[in-house]
DNA sequence: GAATGGCCCGGCTGC
DNA sequence: CGGGCCATTC
């Protein structure tokens, strides 16, 4: 790992470059590429903002122009940080770079995502960052559990101030630098927020662990700080940074390469400001946008031709991306065929576009297209479940990436938390996870003195462990289970300082009893359990051997922070598989045969809480061009009548965003079902049992908005853009307080209410549609529209 | 102290 | 619809 020190005076113009094998151009011979590209990866000197369309050939130019640093201008590779959006494309990139400047060369780079570099940083600088060098990393799961924790111990009313509130604010609040001492609590709300703000940063320094923000937070402090020598060993160490998809930066972020790159000031920005869909994890686009403002002398280069899809894709993403807002000038324009039409699909339920999706798959397959370069997208997780139970009965081939994520599985997590309990015994939210699993009579009231000591003697619960165990206060069997825990993790604590990970984990699974407890259940459950037990086994083999092949050592820490720092993207694995992922995932990606369903109104765009939805609806129309622009050869956009949502069922117009592809490039196919259905209506003047105020989405086209409609009778068309209706009797009938009472017995703007995610709040307006929704301004959270049937009167 | 059933409630995207 | 949390029961 540190090999920079005997590298350090290398003579680099003396390593033999290997020769090209994979057809790319060699590095110093632009000849491939178009001016632009060309200017991109020649100008190497001083700042660079590259505004790259999509599929406008933008990882090359990032991977030439480091091939140009380094066999070109003789730049040593430890000096040069390249960041990437995720990991799976930091390891391509190194795979792309090897092949053209050699294993030496390429090994020694510094590649990855803002938190794997931040945490390699900090591995290395842990005691200049205030950690110990076994700190770990604690997801969002970990941060809840420690909010819960909090909440317990400084008895917060989760009714009043819900944890979910508590934490999404300390969230955001890091994301924007900010720490407990920078935090001003204006509201009641906010003193809370502040009580438990310090509390969480508490726990989290004594448990020796960092939460995602900590990661980017710690180094921002150490690379900031005028009078560390780690500061200026770090603004000194990178003659080049270049940073991809730098739309999707957030503040610290930005403000981390700044620094990272203040000695030399060769900060090279790559990114498109149309294809910013990470807002809402503070994401600014106008950090892109305002470079040039930062960094008057940036040269900036424009890729706008697009090399990757057919000219009706390319016109169907320009018409969905043209109505956003302040954009950057920019033409993307490609010099492609025209290629096949766009495809609209009209289908009448998600299963039935489900089944046209996997029926125009197998087509595909059977013609002889390669599974992985089929994708199917969608808004959110939740939409996946249709596609993935039809592709399964169908026997397509299939991996879904993201949703229910491998490691988020309980037995996963379990196994996880005993490998973070032996890497740092500090780590209570891990042992508190663990202390009882296998069942080994610990329970709460046991739990709950060991929390009593720990609090008493202001250690860690591992540490409370023992004294508890002497003091008297336990008897019987917990007092003998615990003793055995403390036993057994010790032990695992010795195995871990020789053995291999593979080894520790395999020894875990035997000493607690995890393997016999499972397999002892015998359900089909607990079988999956086990399967799954045996990927996680191979998952740390693999590592090892990675790590080995890249020379390097795996430990547990290497395995469990790779875990937790990967993405969904990461999980795509290189096998002849249909992909099923949101477009969040996607981003980056590309798919010869592109299938974006669900493009319904409130379903994407998604119907936003957030009354300000002018915002998000930009946000939302750069994720359909993301979308849209993934596709090589073939798309296929498909929208539904209605769609079944928390067991309701609701009737859907096409999206706003079919309605601004250009027609010319557009082919419309309806299902079978739909057709069906739509000739039912019109034969009976029935609509699916509604009401009359309930119309469908029917006959008229989603894009042919100007044309007549084809019915006549009580079918109301609905154009592209509007909205939802639901069904008038729903709402009243299921939920278990009535919209309708709440909004007789008076609900106002002014009333004080509450909600169980955003805590107290107080009405700015009333919607009394069928399905009243109110405006509510939250103490913390800001305005949002909430159904009036999720709010109780305060 | 563990297991089971009922009830409540949700609203995204993710390192 | 289905997941998570709580209360009741063994």
């Amino acid at each position: 790992m540190e090999t920079e020190n005997e590298t350090e005076d290398l003579d680099v113009a003396s390593i033999d470059f290997p020769p090209i094998d994979d057809g790319e151009a060699p590095p110093g011979d632009l000849e491939d590429l178009n001016p632009a590209q060309a200017e991109a990866v020649r100008e190497v000197s001083g700042p660079m903002v590259v505004f790259a369309g999509a599929g406008s050939g933008k990882t090359r130019v990032i991977t030439y122009r480091i091939a140009t640093l380094l066999a070109v201008h003789r730049v040593p590779p430890y000096r040069v940080l390249a960041v990437t959006f995720t990991n799976k494309a930091a390891g391509e990139m190194k795979k792309r770079l090897t092949r053209l400047v050699g294993e030496d060369l390429a090994r020694d780079l510094w590649v990855g995502t803002f938190h794997a570099t931040c945490a390699r940083i900090l591995r290395r600088h842990f005691e200049a960052a205030g950690l110990a060098r076994n700190f770990v990393v604690y997801d969002d799961d970990d941060g809840r559990a420690v909010m819960r924790r909090i909440y317990k111990e400084l008895k917060i009313d989760d009714k009043r101030f819900p944890a979910r509130a508590t934490l999404g604010r300390i969230r955001k609040e890091k994301q924007e630098g900010n720490l407990p001492k920078d935090f001003i609590p204006g509201d009641p709300f906010e003193r809370v927020v502040l009580e438990a703000f310090e509390a969480y940063e508490r726990h989290l320094a004594s448990a020796n662990a960092v939460d995602f923000d900590d990661l980017l937070l710690r180094v921002l402090f150490l690379v900031e700080d005028a009078k560390s020598t780690v500061g200026a060993d770090l603004r000194g160490r990178f003659r080049h940074v270049l940073v991809d998809e730098f739309q999707d930066v957030n503040r610290v972020q930005y403000r981390i390469v700044r620094a990272l790159s203040s000695e030399y000031r060769n900060l090279c920005v790559v990114g498109d400001d149309d294809q910013s869909i990470y807002r809402w994890r503070g994401a600014d686009v106008t950090i892109v946008r305002n470079f040039r403002r930062d960094y008057p002398d940036a040269q900036i280069v424009k890729l706008e031709q697009n090399y990757r899809s057919t000219g009706s894709v390319v016109t169907a993403a320009l018409g969905v991306i043209k109505p956003a807002k302040d954009r950057e000038p920019k033409e993307l324009f490609t010099e492609n065929d025209a290629g096949e039409p766009v495809t609209i699909v009209a289908a009448s339920t998600e299963r039935d576009e489900a089944a046209f999706v996997v029926e125009r798959i197998t087509a595909l397959l059977s013609q002889g297209a390669p599974a992985d370069e089929i994708a199917v997208f969608y808004r959110t997780h939740a939409q996946s479940r249709v596609l993935e139970e039809l592709m399964r009965a169908e026997r397509v081939p299939h991996q879904v990436i993201g949703g229910f994520r491998f490691f988020e599985r309980a037995e996963v997590k379990d196994l996880l938390a005993y490998l973070r309990v032996i890497t740092n015994p500090q780590s209570d939210v891990d042992l508190l996870r663990i202390v009882n699993v296998p069942a080994r009579g610990i329970g709460d009231t046991t739990i709950e003195r060991l929390t009593a000591v720990a609090t008493e003697r202001g250690s860690t619960l591992f540490d409370a462990i023992p004294a508890l165990v002497a003091s008297g206060r336990i008897k019987g069997p917990p007092k003998k289970s615990l003793a055995d825990l403390h036993r057994l993790l010790s032990g695992l604590v010795k195995t871990a300082a020789t053995g291999s990970p593979f080894e520790v984990a395999l020894e875990v699974l035997e000493a607690s009893g995890y393997r016999e407890w499972l397999e002892r259940e015998q359900t089909a459950e607990s079988e999956a359990r086990i399967l799954n037990m045996g990927e996680l086994l191979n998952a740390v083999k693999e590592h090892e051997d990675e790590m080995s092949a890249a020379g390097e050592i795996a430990s547990l820490g290497t395995f469990l922070e790779r875990v937790t720092l990967s993405a969904a993207a990461d999980e795509l694995k290189d096998q002849p598989k249909v992909a099923l992922m949101t477009i969040h995932a996607a981003k980056g990606l590309e798919f010869e045969h592109v299938f974006l369903t669900g493009m319904e109104e409130d379903t994407f765009p998604l119907k936003s809480l957030d009354p300000e939805g002018r915002c998000d609806l930009e946000e939302e129309r750069r994720l359909a061009y993301v979308a849209i622009t993934r596709a090589r050869t073939r798309l296929y956009i498909s929208h539904v009548q209605m769609r079944t949502l928390y067991g309701n069922v609701r009737y859907a117009s096409p999206s706003r965003f079919i309605a601004d592809l250009p027609k010319e490039v557009l082919q419309q196919e309806v299902t079978t079902q739909m057709r069906t259905s739509l000739r039912r209506s019109i034969d009976t003047g029935y609509v699916g049992g509604m009401s009359e105020r309930v119309v469908t989405a029917a006959p008229r086209l989603a894009w042919s908005r100007d044309t007549e409609p084809r019915t006549a009778g009580p079918v109301v068309t609905r154009q592209a853009g509007e909205r939802f209706v639901e069904r008038e009797d729903e709402p009243a009938r299921r939920s278990g307080f009535a919209g309708a009472s709440l909004q007789s017995s008076g609900l106002v703007s002014g009333s004080r209410v509450a909600h169980r995610s955003f805590g107290l709040g107080v009405v700015v307006e009333v919607d009394d549609s069928s399905d009243p929704t109110a405006t509510v301004r939250f103490e913390g959270w800001g305005q949002k529209r909430v159904k009036v049937r999720f709010l109780e009167a305060d």
